[in-house]
RNA sequence: CGGGGCGUGGCGCAGUUUGGCUAGCGCGCUACAAUGGGGUUGUAGAGGUCGACGGUUCAAGUCCGUCCGCCCCGACCA
């Protein structure tokens, strides 16, 4: 329960994001380099975001189950590209019982590939699709650089996995789900994003199509928050995914994969949080409401409880995340410091004075010192905690749009983008797509291309890019990324 | 794997250059008391194989050698 102040976020933002992961007790290292540890507030923030997304899944018709954490090494090598892309990062079990295995198996990094073999027995017919599922898991890329929640060796996340009869169907789908992402980013973690299509040198191993939503974090970094993959019939092909059409003629599917990982709780972090520490959005903060008592003796204490558990039943009943913080060790100067820095939305104190005019203090995170404050009539606590809540909600959504906009930027060419990227912003340019362009960008300025923004109108006919001189595709944003 | 830095109570560090007495400091922790509308204060306490091994020396946290681990910057990545 330690609590300090933060590293100022200009001095040093890697230093700064480390100490609010740890002192707002989220997470820790693990005794294996690279893994983490989360702790107890750090797993309900965790547990906000999966529930976000689990709503949105069964709306959309998906059905949840699970898949086993070991995968045969054969498996991992059925689809080409993808076993190249991901064994530079696999962790292999090599023994079982004390004997050596006569395959080893590989601890999944990803799972389409134990999933197309589930899929290719539950799939017959026509009328088996679209098969729609999601796993809930952990996986593990054995990662040369971590940072907790941002990049761990091993991570928690979901993976949705389904397969179709029609291309048109497929695509229909991988962009379906990203939007599903985009939604949850927008709304319930109030982090504007930017829907793109990845680059063929970023696209997931294995997949024709990628899309990825990108967010802006505090430094102005991008960070990949989730991504959707069509998968064509490249997995179909190699598990054998077949079913029979109406013309009773076989027919391979077409799947997608589409993934978001406890990265997001990193993206949080980044996204809001200030010199102070967290600040969490109401809709996915563990606690909403933190009420802090104020008193001197046992005389205004009873006389203060007694409204802050009033006050408090009444938030509890309406479903609000309510903590009454009754610690006697701390001053309430403390606990003020303590709950900005775990990111809680709003503050409500009950002191002497309050008692008197019947009313209560509330403070917002959103808002800084003074302008952040208002007294409330205990009688109408409901609403007014409520719309504070809402109001909160909204106006991190708007900080951090308006945050983002202002660093966003068209450039021209190179010597352009390399302005911007200095000075921390993103660049949007044309881009042919190739490994070339990519690589002259990132020797020239560390970027790297984010994506191929989604709803950017197309090129005027003949549209160059600026570094290779050969025919765009389209624009993209490029900039320094996690 | 390349470049840089660091290993000293739970955490953060000083001490190492120039070897010397009982290894210090801050935070945290324990106990008691006062305090309490923005990170309280006092008193008393607990807690150490100085990363490991070997060497030099009357004497090593400090010098030499080997090894191990961690962090930061790159390449790779949700």
């Amino acid at each position: 329960m330690a609590s300090q102040g933060v590293t100022p976020r200009a001095e040093d933002y890697s230093r700064w994001y480390t100490d609010v992961v740890q002192k707002a007790d989220l997470a820790d290292y693990a005794p294996v380099r690279g893994c983490m540890i989360i702790k107890p507030y750090g797993y309900e923030l965790w547990e906000a975001v999966k529930n976000g997304l689990d709503k949105r899944f069964k709306a959309t018709g998906h059905k949840n189950a699970y898949f086993p954490l070991l995968i045969p090494m054969s498996f991992m090598k059925k689809e080409a590209e993808h076993v190249e892309g991901f064994a530079p990062e696999l962790a292999v079990v090599t023994h079982g019982g004390g004997e050596e295995l006569d395959e080893p198996l590989v601890v999944r990094p990803t799972s389409e590939t134990v999933i197309g073999y589930a899929f290719s027995q539950w799939i017959q017919s026509y009328r088996d699709l679209p098969l729609l599922i999601n796993q809930w898991a952990n996986v593990v890329r054995w990662e040369l650089r971590t940072r907790l929640f941002l990049r761990t060796l091993e991570f928690l996340w979901q993976e949705g996995h389904t397969a179709h009869a029609t291309r048109e169907e497929a695509q229909e789908e991988t962009l379906r789900m990203l939007d599903i992402y985009a939604d949850f980013a927008t709304n319930d973690a109030a982090i504007p994003v930017i829907k793109g299509r990845k680059s063929n040198q970023e696209k997931f191993a294995g997949a024709e199509v990628t899309y990825a939503i990108e967010a802006m974090m505090g430094n102005k970094w991008a960070l990949q928050s989730g991504t959707s993959h069509n998968l064509g019939q490249g997995f179909a092909k190699a598990f054998d995914i077949k079913y029979l059409d109406k013309n009773n003629e076989q027919q391979y599917c077409w799947t997608t994969s589409w993934g978001m990982s406890t990265r997001m709780v990193g993206a949080i972090i980044m996204a809001h949080g200030d010199d102070k520490g967290l600040r969490l959005p109401p809709r996915l903060a563990p606690i909403q409401v933190a009420v802090v008592p104020i008193y001197k003796n046992d005389e205004e204490k009873s006389k203060v409880m007694d409204v802050v558990l009033r006050v408090s039943e009444t938030l509890l009943t309406l479903g609000l995340r309510v903590h009454i913080d009754d610690r006697e060790d701390v001053t309430p100067g403390f606990k003020f410091n303590d709950w900005e820095l775990r990111g809680v939305p709003v503050r409500l104190e009950v002191g002497p004075k309050d008692v008197e005019k019947n009313s209560v203090m509330l403070v917002r995170r959103d808002i800084a010192g003074k302008a952040g404050k208002e007294s409330a009539p205990q009688d109408d606590v409901v609403r007014s905690v409520t719309s504070l809540l809402n109001k909160v909600q909204t106006n991190m959504l708007k900080q951090a749009t308006e945050f983002r906009d202002a660093n966003l930027h068209e450039v021209a060419n190179l010597k352009e983008l390399k302005k911007v990227i200095d000075e921390g912003g993103w660049g949007l340019m044309p881009y042919d797509g190739s490994a070339e362009a990519e690589e002259k960008i990132r020797e020239e300025t560390k970027a790297t291309p984010r994506c191929f923004p989604l709803d950017q109108e197309p090129l005027p006919d003949g549209t160059k890019c600026p570094i290779t001189g050969r025919d765009a595709v389209g624009k993209a944003y490029f900039a320094r990324a996690y």
